[in-house]
DNA sequence: TATGAATGAGTATTCATTCAT
DNA sequence: GATGAATGAATACTCATTCAT
C-alpha cells in the first residue's frame, strides 16, 4: 500500500520528465514553457515545483539519464564486437554515438545547443554515475594505455569525445563542412592518429 | 550634408551594436532585453527596429565581426613570426585564439553559449568576409598539403578550428578536463599529430 | 501639441492612481492584484509598470498626496477660525483630522494598517513637499513657543499627531475604548495639559 | 497514557506556535508561509490545519500571549521597586515596556506592522486574561486616582500605552523624530503632565 | 490524530513590437 | 528618420487548502 503512494509519486515526476524530454525536443527548451509541460504531463502546475526548482533543473535531469544512457549502450555494443583492440574499440564507441545522434537529431540539437556535453560530463564523473565510471576504469586498465597516466587517459578520452561531438553537431545539423557520412572516415582517421603510440 | 546624414544614422546603429556588445557580454544573450539595450546606446526604442530585425540579428551581426577580427589578427600575428613550417604556423594561430579566449573569457562564454562557432564559420566561408577567404586560399597553396584536396585542407582546418574552440570552452570556463595551460601542450601534441603526414 | 502628449501620459499616471486609490479603499492593499487596477483604469498592464515600480510605490504616492492634502487642509481651516490662541489653534488642526477620519473610516483605515503616520510625517518633511514644511516654519515662531528650541517643537507636534492617529484608529474603528466623540474631550484635555506652559 | 497523548498532540501545538513566532519576527507575518512554519515545526502540512484556521489564527495566540507577558512582566518588575507614588509606577511600567521593546526591535515590528496594539488590547481586556484585569482593578482602586470614575481610569491608561506604543515604533525603528532614548525624557514629561491632578 | 502529495487559482512581472506624432 | 508611450500576451512561481491513506 505504501509502495504504491511511492510508485504513483513517482509516476507524477516521471510523466513530468518525459512530457519535457518530448517538448525540449520538438520546441527546444528555451520556447517550452512549464505550462505546457504540466499540461503534457496532465500533472498541476504546482506539482511540477514540488519536484524541480525550474525548467534547468528538469534539463540536466534529462541531460544525465540520457548521456549517461547513450555512453553505456555505446560501451557495451562495442564489448560484444570487440576484437580487443584498443584503437578500433574506440572507435567503435565513437561510431554507436555517431550512429545514435545521426537517428536522432532533435537530441542532438537539444544536448548541443541548450546545455553542452562538458558540463554533462562533469557530471557524470563527478557523480554517483557508477557505469560511466566503471567504463573509464576499465579503461585505465587497458594495457594498450599502460604508460599514460590516469589523468593523460581522462584527457584522451574527453578530447575524443569533444571532438566527436563537436563535428557530429556541424555536420549533422548543419552539414558543416561536409555530411556526416563523408566526415566519418576522416574522423576517424584522426582519432586513430591521436591514439596511436 | 548629405554625408552628415548618413554619418548620423551609421552612428545610432553603431551605439546600438556598441551597447548590444557589451550587455551581451555581461549579461548574457538570453537575459540582455531590448529595452537595456537602446537606454545604454542612448537611442529611443523604435530606433532599434530601424536598423534591426530582432535580437539575433544585432547578435549575428556582433559574432560575424568578432570571429573575423580574432581569425585575421591570429593570422597576421601569426604571418609575423612565421618560421615557415606549415604546422607551427597553425600551432601559431590556435595559440594566438587561445590567449585571445584566455584574456577575454566573457566572449568565449557568448561566443560558445548563445550561438555557435559552426554557425558563424558558416557565415564567413559562404559570405563576402574576404579577407578569411584570403586565409583559406594561402592555405590551400601550401606546398605542405600538396598533396590533399582543398575539400580535405578545409575539413581538416574545421576540425581543428573546432577542436580549439570545444577544449577552449570546457577548459577555461568549467576548467574540465584541466586548466587550458595544462591543456595546451595536450593539444598541440594532437594537433601535430593530425597534421603529421 | 506636444503638450497633449504630457497631458495624456499624465492622464494615464492619474487614473491607475485614481483606481488604486479605489481599490485599496473598498479591499485594502494587500487583497488589491495590479490586475484589478490596471483594469480599473482602463489601462494596458505593461503600462502600470511604466509608472510604479510596484503596488507599494503607488501606495507612497497615494499616501503622500493624502496626508499632505489633509493636514493642508486642516491647518487652512483653523487660519479661517483662529482666535490666535495657539493651544486652541493646534485642537482646532486636530479637531479637522478628526472630523475627517470620522467621515472617511476607510482611509483612516488604510492609513493605519498598511502603512503607519511615522513612515509619512518622516517623508513629508525631508521631502519637497512645501506646503507642509510652512506649517512647521509658523509653529517655529510662534510666539507661545518661543521657549522652546526647534527641535522641542517638531517633537511636540509629532507626538500630538502621533497620539491622535492612534487615537483616531482605536476608537474610529474599533470603538476602543470609546466612540470618538466620547474620546474627544479626553483628548483635547490631554492635549492642552501637554501644551501648558 | 490519555495524559502523554493530550500531551504529544500539545506538543504539536506548541511546536508550531514557536516555530510561526520565530519565522514572524524574522521574516515578517505576511512573507512567511504555512509551508515553512510546518517544515520548522516539523510537523506535517495537514497538521497545521488540525489546530489553527489560518496563518491569523496563530498570529493571534501569539499576540494574546505576548502582550500579556509584557504588561504582567511590566507590572511586576514595577511593584517590586515601586515607591508607592502612582504617577512614577505608571512611568516605570512604561519604561519596562520601553526597554523590552528597544532589546526586541523585532517584537515591536510584528507587533505594529502586521497588527496593531489595539486589536490585542481589545481581546485582553475582554477575554479571560485574568493577570491583566486584575492590573486593571487595581488601578481603579489607586487612591490617587479616587476622583476619577473607572471608565476614566481605563481610557486614561489606554492613551498612555498607545501614546507609549506609537512613540515606541516611530523612534525605535524609524529614529523618529529622535532615537528613543532622546525621545524618554520628552515622554515621561508629557505623561506626567497628562496624569497630574 | 497525523500525514504529505496534489492541486490550480492567483499574482507579479517582463518584453518584443507597434504606431501616432 | 526618430521617438517613446502604450500594449497585452506570455510566463514563472506561490501557497492556502484538501483529502485519501
Amino acid at each position: 500500500m505504501a509502495q504504491s503512494m511511492k510508485q504513483k509519486k513517482q509516476e507524477k515526476k516521471q510523466s513530468l520528465v518525459d512530457a519535457s524530454y518530448d517538448l525540449f525536443l520538438s520546441k527546444g527548451f528555451n520556447k517550452t514553457s512549464i505550462d505546457e509541460i504540466v499540461k503534457k504531463a496532465n500533472v498541476a502546475k504546482g506539482t511540477f515545483y514540488l519536484y524541480f526548482k525550474d525548467k534547468s533543473d528538469v534539463m540536466e535531469d534529462i541531460m544525465l539519464r540520457l548521456s549517461c544512457r547513450v555512453l553505456c549502450d555505446a560501451y557495451s555494443s562495442m564489448k560484444k564486437s570487440s576484437t580487443g583492440d584498443f584503437v578500433e574499440d574506440i572507435i567503435a564507441i565513437v561510431d554507436y554515438i555517431i550512429e545514435y545522434f545521426k537517428k536522432n537529431k532533435l537530441v542532438l540539437k537539444l544536448v548541443k545547443k541548450d546545455f553542452s556535453w562538458p558540463l554533462i560530463c562533469e557530471k557524470i564523473f563527478d557523480s554517483e554515475y557508477g557505469e560511466v565510471n566503471k567504463i573509464l576504469e576499465e579503461c585505465f586498465q587497458n594495457p594498450y594505455l599502460a604508460e599514460h597516466s590516469n589523468d593523460d587517459i581522462f584527457k584522451l578520452l574527453f578530447v575524443i569525445i569533444e571532438l566527436c561531438g563537436s563535428i557530429c553537431y556541424t555536420s549533422i545539423i548543419n552539414e558543416q563542412p561536409d555530411t556526416i557520412d563523408n566526415m566519418k572516415p576522416f574522423l576517424y582517421r584522426i582519432i586513430r592518429k591521436i591514439l596511436e603510440v
